[in-house]
DNA sequence: TCTCAACATCGACGTCTGTCGATGCACCCA
DNA sequence: TGGGTGCATCGACAGACGTCGATGTTGAGA
């Protein structure tokens, strides 16, 4: 066999192989970027965890901020970050708020981070 | 059909559904959210989707930098957090230091995301 | 040995982020 | 109607992060 056939030819001018394919866009990597960066905090994961760890995958404030050990006002703040990238969901009933998992949300994050 | 069995019976004293099964714990957030802050940078998920665009999976910094359209400081920078993160890995011939996808270092993060 | 090219590192800067105490708001109950 | 409770919002602060120009390092070639 010869050589040529086992050494994929390149241009010599050029440092790096040729593109096969489009890389993401601009837009998009924007956009996936946002919906990591709402999950790329320990106390957020570990938050999504606890509520899906709840029977009917939804639990209030008030049990998620002893376990986590960080205030209420923090807890907060870490609840609206996941319910504004979209992976919780708030329902009230009384003075109880209830976070929910959205379903498919972190499948469709994953689905979309192994596309890259 | 009484009224016991379509609203699930629960501890009034709770305001939440019981817990069903373990949450993550505080080691295994940290390090999945290491490795998800890698990733939650547009420009660096640009990155890998441009490397991974390129024949064999394998590109050099002159490369990236132009379509990029940041400086060539900021690009290694962003190289050098792949690195470390594990999702990228670098091969220095001459002049030239070809930086490759680390194969299924992508689909093991989505697959931790997805089992949160 | 000298110069040039590719790339990394350094130092600095502005911005974003995580955290908390203080406070505000809505709801329940006596 | 007043007090208590669950939770959100605000303001402030320290630390992390993204970016760039300047500079250092390494290898190739004259």
């Amino acid at each position: 066999m010869p050589v040529a056939q086992l050494i994929p030819l390149r241009d010599l001018q050029s440092c790096c192989a040729p593109i096969t394919r489009e890389a993401i866009s601009q837009q998009n990597a924007e956009s996936l970027a946002r919906s990591l960066k709402a999950l790329a905090d320990p106390a957020r994961l570990r938050l999504l965890s606890m509520v899906a760890a709840h029977e009917d995958n939804e639990a209030c404030v008030c049990d998620l901020t002893d376990p986590l050990g960080l205030s209420q006002p923090t807890v907060s703040h870490h609840l609206k970050v996941l319910v504004d990238a979209g992976y919780l969901s708030v329902s009230k009933r009384g003075t109880w708020h209830y976070y929910g998992l959205v379903s498919g949300a972190l499948d469709s994050a994953a689905t979309l981070l192994a596309s890259v």
